[in-house]
DNA sequence: ATTATCTATAGATCTATAGATAATGC
DNA sequence: ATTATCTATAGATCTATAGATAATGC
């Protein structure tokens, strides 16, 4: 199979510093433009001058208009995963550490609300190659929560349950803090963060039952 | 206040029939176009094509663009509530109606995939006031489970729970079927539809448990 | 006369590049 | 010499409308 797409987005400039600056200044500004606009309906000018380079410039660091958004769910990714990893390091050795990640997680979506909802929103504008790849920044983060689970089935903190069953519930951690974030308009005018946090704690701990503790 | 925005799609076609039939071709073409190309890479000329008319008449009978996404979006709104609609219908008098109205919205969803993928996607693209009436649609639709919650809980079939947080797991069951939609690209690949709506209604029934079941 | 439909296109973009210019380093 | 940056614009669309034409009903 020969080489087909790349694996990194192109760029013309030779020096590795001075890409990786130029893209944070134009990831900067696209984050606060895509939220505002959409992807659509920001223009590859509006880009250059809200990051504070010239049209030309711009794509000698970008191929195209979608390798920018690319960089922008990189970038948000990236975010959202350190968050949950430190959250994870502050759960360890607590009281209740399902509880605590759960916590710090949600408190990730809370605090990144517009850019979790743009991930939801643009992943699609994003060509195949690129889309593939934030999906699977999706399934690594879902993952940081199956592997806690794990962890405390085989400590004996939580039932023992089944392999599907372990990852289907991090799918539902994962799924309950965007939640937040794309059913806001309604969510944030009854409950405060705190009353969700903790009405979800609740669920998610009810989701985790061995099979013959529930009659269907 | 005067009379500020339309809460009609406007038209310049005076037979309401016609104007009827002739949305209703419109609507059926554009689904199709937008799932497959979205909204914003899909042109006015191939939304007209589609449904055979000219562009000249489609704009007798919507104002813009977004026009025809909002006629969309309430197409579908329609008949996923029509369809959970039938299945509480079918679920009263069952063995468990919780498990059976869970069962017929999966249900639902999956046959309806690619059309709650689009409202996911595409809301965000509607102008205000067509994007406030659809968010109402979604709370209407979560307003069936709440409903059905409340009759259970009520009939000493549920534990009692807090208002809020009835409503709450109402959300929790809609989002959770929504979820069988835009996280497909990975579920469909580890469960059937079936096993998945095994699993997600042990999930919520684990979620239904008066405040002194859990300690945290 | 009124209503519905069509064709042709005005007018307004927007992306991406060519080619010129400035800055840097040997 | 090489690298980075800029300006100016080619080329390609795309939305929405004007104005002409056909169909309908009195």
């Amino acid at each position: 199979m020969a080489a087909t797409h790349p694996v990194q987005v192109p760029t013309q400039v030779k020096d590795p510093q001075l890409v990786q600056r130029r893209r944070r200044q134009l990831v900067d500004a696209a984050v606060h433009l895509f939220i505002e606009k959409g992807f659509h309906k920001t223009t590859t000018r509006q880009l250059a001058k809200a990051a504070g380079i010239s049209i030309g410039s711009l794509y000698e660091y970008v191929s195209c208009k979608e390798d920018v958004l690319y960089l922008v769910c990189e970038a948000i990714h990236a975010e959202i995963e350190r968050g949950v990893a430190e959250g994870l390091e502050r759960a360890k050795g607590g009281k209740h550490p399902l509880a605590e990640v759960i916590r710090e997680y949600l408190l990730v979506c809370h605090r990144m609300n517009d850019h979790v909802l743009l991930i939801y929103q643009e992943t699609q504008s994003l060509p195949p190659q690129w889309c593939k790849r934030v999906l699977d920044n999706e399934v690594r983060i879902t993952g940081l929560f199956t592997a806690v689970l794990v962890q405390l089935m085989d400590a004996g903190d939580l039932p023992r349950m089944s392999g599907p069953s372990v990852d289907l519930i991090a799918h539902n951690i994962a799924v309950l803090g965007h939640m937040w974030t794309f059913r806001r308009w309604f969510l944030a005018r009854h409950y405060s963060i705190d009353s969700y946090i903790d009405m979800q704690t609740r669920a998610i701990l009810g989701m985790c039952r061995s099979p013959g503790e529930v009659d269907i």
